[in-house]
DNA sequence: CTGAATCCCTGCCGATACTG
DNA sequence: CAGTATCGGCAGGGATTCAG
């Protein structure tokens, strides 16, 4: 077999794909930084359903510690899937939502969900 | 906004969709742990590319210690994504080769390419 | 040639307590 | 309400050495 081009154009054929190492550079990479943690992948799941909130995202997920829950939020607004809003008056409001580059994740979600599955195989 | 189907059909509508908490048996968390690691995905792209040895990935990846790619193919055996085959004769060589579900992570890893990819922003 | 065993270091995650 | 501060346990990963 010598070199072809396969069936995923984006992979052997950019620039990036040639590294030989892990560096942050590489678009895989970044977007499995994105979704690296724990409960990282739940959170984002719920902003795809509707939560706004860090009490939303409280009640939605129960067993997630304040502290960690905050570092997903401060994570992925920093990963730009995230962007924080204050909510001026009182009590205090953060209001969170996906951005569109963060609404993007949905496929890649889907695509993680799918080889996964076990109907898939 | 009520109860509505989106465009993500796997991830509200299944049952695993309804985890509050990180488990092994949820798909998305399966896939992820597939590819948990460092170095595997980098491993992943030389077998696609046609790698087939520990030879072979050592002088693709010559930065990866022998101990970390003993590790991951082990890993990858386990997950289902490679097959390990001996091969008689000396020296010992050990053949890998992706599996019908390993060559199936090509559209996953194009899924995180494209996202984390500059162009699409 | 293809790993396995061991050691050490670092960073994640959970629990608890505290703040504007 | 929405976090921050601190501490400790544990597992991941790199270097080195040894084995079939």
């Amino acid at each position: 077999m010598t070199h072809q081009t396969v069936s995923h154009p984006g992979l052997p054929d950019d620039p990036y794909a040639n590294v030989t190492a892990p560096t942050p550079s590489c678009p895989v990479e970044i977007t499995l930084a994105a979704l690296q943690g724990r409960w990282t992948t739940l959170v984002i799941r719920e902003f795809l359903r509707g939560s706004r909130t860090f009490t939303d995202l409280r009640h939605a997920l129960p067993m997630l510690s304040d502290k960690v829950l905050s570092d997903r939020l401060a994570h992925l607004t920093e990963a730009g899937v995230l962007e924080r809003h204050r909510q001026p008056g009182r009590p205090p409001r953060v209001h969170y939502a996906l951005t569109p580059r963060g609404h993007r994740l949905g496929p890649v979600l889907q695509a993680l969900w799918d080889w996964g599955s076990p109907a898939s195989g």
